[in-house]
DNA sequence: CCCTTTTCACCTAGGTGGTAAGAT
DNA sequence: ATCTTACCACCTAGGTGAAAAGGG
């Protein structure tokens, strides 16, 4: 009924433990979250939005080349954690027709940032997070929906686990960020070392 | 209940007779349409479009300076004229919190862009249109709606009144634009004037 | 001849990780 | 010592009118 569309990145970055940076204006995750959906009543309006949840109570610390646990939680934090996507809300047959990406979502450590909700999801450093997918039915006059409903239905993959940090910690994650994320081109060698002869 | 945002540039526009162009691939408008809405019920369901709707029956030619009419119009074309605001459906709570603006709508001559109903706008070059906005209210279990409904109320500023354009004909609008729009500022003077003296 | 299309330099707008300074 | 912040060069992505080329 969902599936995650860029799932052999993810795993790529799985395998590595996955690393998010948070930063205080907010921002976006790579890879970012990006399903499709099917078996939806196509002429019924859902809100499809993703939140963030606390994988462990554990801080994590990354020494000696490994993520280790390293003392309890502080328990949740307050702060945002809820992404309403921005089609929401929609008929089935509009998240249906293509994938439902999330791309501009941004995470964020800035507990200020609470007032822009649905903008910012607020996140704490060095913990371990699981994003979530919830489709949840609309129904006429209930404007402003509570959240959870009594119709939501709600999807997580742990392939798209990952740490929060404010810097990357694992070489191989930067790596594989600078390899895949088109705005980190910069960063990519391959220029340089076709020209690096020339310049002995 | 409808108030027209950035009236006073496109009254400075109006006065010189907008042109807005038109391309393949699609153009923005500029200025752009931007509104206020009030009055609405803040827990019942809308959907916001704008359409563009011919003024007359008439080509138009610059000659001399000025617009002039010139032979019959063959009717209305094929091709879409409606343009749906990315937001709908939506709360009217969520129409009213902000403007409501169109920045991202795009004017064309592509009749095959139809295809991409919701998307641009299709126009016809030398032709005077009259953008309106259209405010519908959203029953549920309709699904995709019918338009125009029983339940839209529509909207029209003669200000936003314009001719479209392969290329800009009254060099007056091209200023205004050049002026006004970020986008254009590699046009502006300011520094060449600055400088010039020195390049004597 | 008049209108349209293509290409271009020049912008806006904003997403990257690196780096060094700052904070605790 | 460890984590965070601010700033930076370098990208992606795409919106401008000018000018030249194309088309009927």
């Amino acid at each position: 009924q969902v599936m995650l569309n860029n799932y052999p990145l993810w795993a790529k970055f799985h395998k590595h433990q996955t690393e998010m940076i948070i930063t205080k204006q907010g921002r976006r995750m790579f890879p970012f979250l990006s399903f499709n959906l099917s078996g939806l009543n196509p002429v019924a309006h859902y809100s499809v939005c993703v939140d963030v949840v606390l994988v462990d109570q554990h801080h994590w610390r990354y020494q000696g080349g490994k993520w280790v646990q390293c003392g309890k939680a502080e328990g949740n934090m307050p702060g945002n954690r809820l992404y309403l996507h921005p089609d929401s809300p929609n008929t089935g047959a509009h998240w249906m027709r293509q994938e439902v990406s999330f791309g501009k979502l941004k995470l964020t450590n800035n507990k200020g940032a609470s007032n822009n909700v649905g903008q910012m999801i607020v996140l704490q450093s060095l913990h371990k997070y699981q994003p979530r997918l919830h489709v949840t039915e609309v129904k006429e006059g209930e404007g402003e929906e509570t959240y959870p409903s009594p119709h939501t239905h709600t999807f997580a993959f742990p392939e798209t686990q990952f740490i929060a940090v404010t810097a990357y910690q694992n070489a191989d994650i930067t790596q594989l960020k600078i390899d895949h994320n088109p705005f980190a081109k910069g960063f990519r060698d391959n220029f340089d070392s076709m020209y690096a002869a020339s310049e002995g």
